[in-house]
DNA sequence: ATAACTCATTCCGATTTGGAATAAGTTATA
DNA sequence: TATAACTTATTCCAAATCGGAATGAGTTAT
């Protein structure tokens, strides 16, 4: 067993705390990974995880070797990266996450032409709506929309997505079209639930000003597309990304209103684990969507 | 192809220049060696070594990942030797270089009980009567007798070599035996040519202070061998390290004359390459001779 | 011209690899 | 307590890889 790899998988395995994730994120069976970490073991001549069924612990020799590990595999990865075509062409598999929404709308459409700039690298894209554990799960960039938790994970603001308060034309046939952010208090607001203060929304209008409206409502979900396709069946009024509205509204399923009066635009960042290399496959991608979020 | 092996055959062929001794030393055959690097270039995308059929050198790339190289090797065998069996066993082969006398005298007599301490280590006992490049040569450990070079190397004194004036009987019956240092003038000592003023003896004496005496003869030799052979056959006087004279004083071919003035004796070294991390099985050598030396 | 080296390549048997299937153990739940 | 749904370990086997002998081709020294 080719040692760098064992211990790039050991490496996994001990941030996955579980051989088969590591496996199905690798693409290689659960065997193999069952392998690699025996091999070191006979190697070393020491057990590196005490393992169940069920769980998995590191032993003490086994603590010391993962951070022997890390830096292993920090170096190589450097020195492939610093020499040769690794200088000219990012290479390997880039592991992103983002919300299914942002991902199919803002991602998926410029894949195609990422895929030309750069094509040695190869992409799993993974739709997540809640915040993971990037370590953990092996990823290597997220994109987020909107406030991020503190941690200890590297952001950095790539863009930001204007929204608008939609609402559907057969929604505002029946009950008025809202003339200005007070005038919403008196509506059915669809709620993001993910959201720190999901009731609060937030205007700013270089005429007007800034100002809030504490709203309210009866309906509530924790994705976009539960609240876009409430929306959509006439349930109230809500605030959306642009990004995620934009082909709604060109139907004419969606009419954006208080168009004077824009709710705050939500950050969107690029988030990655802290390393002393970031590898060029993260850094190009980084830029390549900053370039493409401007447009 | 092991990464990690390869990386480990670039780095000996770096240092030997040389794609077939490093086949030699560690016993691969040269296509192994040749297909290891092969196999960086194609990873990495990039030559690393120009080589024609009798030169090699290094490309940019190549000085660049030879210095990654050598990081991540250390790094690896510090992650090796400090978990596991590493940590209490030290492993693989040791590459030792000395003189064909002290080695057959001072070594390989313990080399049994070293096997048994160590069932792990290996050892590849190269003779070399004139000092070589450990680093080029691949060499682990050296033992040297008297004065040493400047070098990059470390040194480490193991113990201190006694030496003799001897002279065969018949050489004394037919010339005199000296009383003191002076009266070598009249005699014919036998040179050992390495040594930088063979003709200079010194000699050290508690009770009779210290002195030296320039000595003329007319035989001269390269080898410890050769002067003690010449001694043997009643050509002249030689000083030699006691050790290499024990057996010879013990049957009686060699007479020690001079007895209360010693002439200096020479310091062991224990020599070995300045590295970050000084293996376990260079260590455990180092003060396994310093015990047997001291005996 | 020859001998004695170099490194690269080809070929082929022996070994190793990795995945599917299976075994065996653990946890949560009905 | 049985079952379902997970774990990790192991076995087996076809496919891939490895490594060494032989060979080829080039260079240097004599």
């Amino acid at each position: 067993m080719d040692v760098m790899s064992s211990m790039a998988v050991f490496r996994r395995v001990v941030e996955a705390e579980n051989f088969s994730a590591v496996a199905r994120e690798t693409n290689m069976s659960q065997s193999t990974v069952s392998k690699h970490i025996a091999s070191l073991e006979e190697r070393l001549g020491t057990k590196l995880l005490n393992r169940s069924t069920r769980s998995l612990k590191l032993t003490e020799a086994g603590k010391e070797y993962y951070h022997h590990c890390i830096r292993i595999l920090n170096d190589f990865q450097e020195a492939e990266a610093s020499v040769g075509k690794g200088k000219i062409k990012p290479t390997g598999t880039l592991r992103i996450s983002t919300s299914a929404a942002f991902g199919r709308t803002c991602i998926l459409p410029y894949l195609n032409e990422f895929f030309d700039t750069y094509p040695d690298i190869n992409i799993d894209l993974l739709f997540d709506d809640d915040y993971i554990d990037l370590v953990k799960k092996g990823i290597d960039l997220a994109i987020r929309i909107g406030p991020l938790e503190d941690s200890s994970l590297i952001a950095r603001k790539i863009g930001s997505s204007p929204r608008v308060v939609v609402a559907s034309p057969e929604y505002l046939v029946k009950h008025g079209r809202p003339k200005k952010p007070a005038d919403l208090i008196k509506h059915n607001c669809l709620f993001f639930s993910l959201q720190k203060t999901p009731d609060l929304w937030y205007f700013n209008s270089t005429q007007k000003g800034d100002e809030s409206v504490r709203v309210s409502g009866r309906f509530k979900a924790s994705s976009p597309d539960a609240i876009c396709d409430a929306t959509l069946e006439g349930l109230g009024i809500s605030v959306i990304c642009e990004w995620y509205a934009r082909k709604h509204i060109k139907s004419g399923h969606l009419k954006v209103i208080l168009a004077d009066y824009k709710p705050t635009a939500y950050d969107i960042n690029a988030v990655y684990p802290e390393r002393k290399f970031v590898p060029q496959k993260v850094k190009r991608m980084i830029e390549f969507l900053a370039k493409k979020v401007k447009e």
